[in-house]
DNA sequence: TCTGAAGATGCGAATCATTCGCATCTTAAA
DNA sequence: TTTAAGATGCGAATGATTCGCATCTTCAGA
């Protein structure tokens, strides 16, 4: 207990080398940094848990950044992503696509409930050494790999009621996710 | 030789299986079947390979199907995946969602590569248990599974030239797929 | 420190796939 | 047949993402 108030000190280490790794690759393009550039990877960085590019435009305003277009966030997902910052995570439902910081994380995929949208992480090394032993095989070189299953999850079963009836828009994926702090 | 010149008897009996079964959905929901749905759902699982929304419009228009508008098709997909007989075959990459026939076909997992669109399917029995067993692990019961592995293919490999820089769209999907028959 | 060219940003318009509303045909069960 | 419940065509409406473009900024020299 207390190791998970990680609040300050390390995190923002943790960003502010995020933030290195982007200026690399900004580097390499010969693209430049910007303050609003930093405020976007700040915030992408520092987001706990999932999040939509109109979560983070709401964060950024929220933490006072002038502005923070969405345009300009939608410009910076691909440097974000190509330097590790963020990844898609979850596979896109009908509404836009789920991001999650990914810097200096874990790799991990998700296990969705079709009944009410709860998302759980997992991990499994026995997994991603068969991808690669597949991908191998047929000679490709893996480069991502997207993985995401879906089921009903204990309460849901419980709970009876079948899978809702097709053409039914799911809401926004739930999950035990705090909030931007 | 010869096997893959599968052209009427077998398939057209298929197509037939296909489509009690999607009656069946139908009756079940009290929906009713008609002539349109009917020739959708043909023109579907007859598709070889992958297909968009527009992809089997254009189908239908070229097999003399008067109109068959879009909105017509998206309304019938829940429906034929719901029978079976379609199901969405890669993950979404900006264009639209690609579907393919199922019916009475065995479940398959795709490759992709990143840099030509080369699209292999792949197959492996490991993988599935490995999955039923996460998600029996976290107390799913299992609907649906997607995944996909996305790499370099060998040939564009050798080509060398790496991964295309951020923000460039990839073109639709390339695979040894033949048009509709 | 000053400058200029290359980039970045805000804003609103434009795209594009998908969905809706609705007036009008069809289907199927009495 | 009749007729209520559905299905369809069409075009408008959505919603996420992208573009065009007229300004700001950034940063590598001078």
């Amino acid at each position: 207990m207390g190791g998970d108030r990680r609040g300050s000190a390390a995190k923002e280490q943790a960003i502010a080398r995020g933030l290195d790794r982007l200026r690399e690759v900004l580097r390499a393009r010969n693209l430049k940094m910007s303050s609003v550039r930093e405020a976007i990877a700040r915030a992408a960085l520092a987001y706990e848990g999932h999040f939509r590019v109109d979560d983070l435009v709401r964060y950024l305003h929220a933490s006072g950044v002038r502005e923070a277009h969405m345009a300009t966030v939608y410009r910076s997902l691909p440097l974000m992503i190509e330097a590790g910052l963020i990844q898609p995570a979850l596979v896109p439902n009908g509404d836009g696509q789920v991001y999650e910081a990914s810097f200096e994380r874990e790799r991990h995929d998700h296990l969705r409930c079709t009944g009410c949208g709860l998302v759980v992480e997992y991990k499994s090394e026995t997994l991603e050494a068969l991808q690669r032993e597949i991908a191998a095989r047929h000679g490709f070189e893996l480069e991502e790999q997207v993985h995401e299953l879906r089921g009903r999850c204990r309460k849901c079963r419980r709970a009876g009621a079948s899978t809702p009836p097709p053409g039914s828009r799911r809401s926004r994926a739930r999950t035990a996710e705090r909030s931007p702090r």
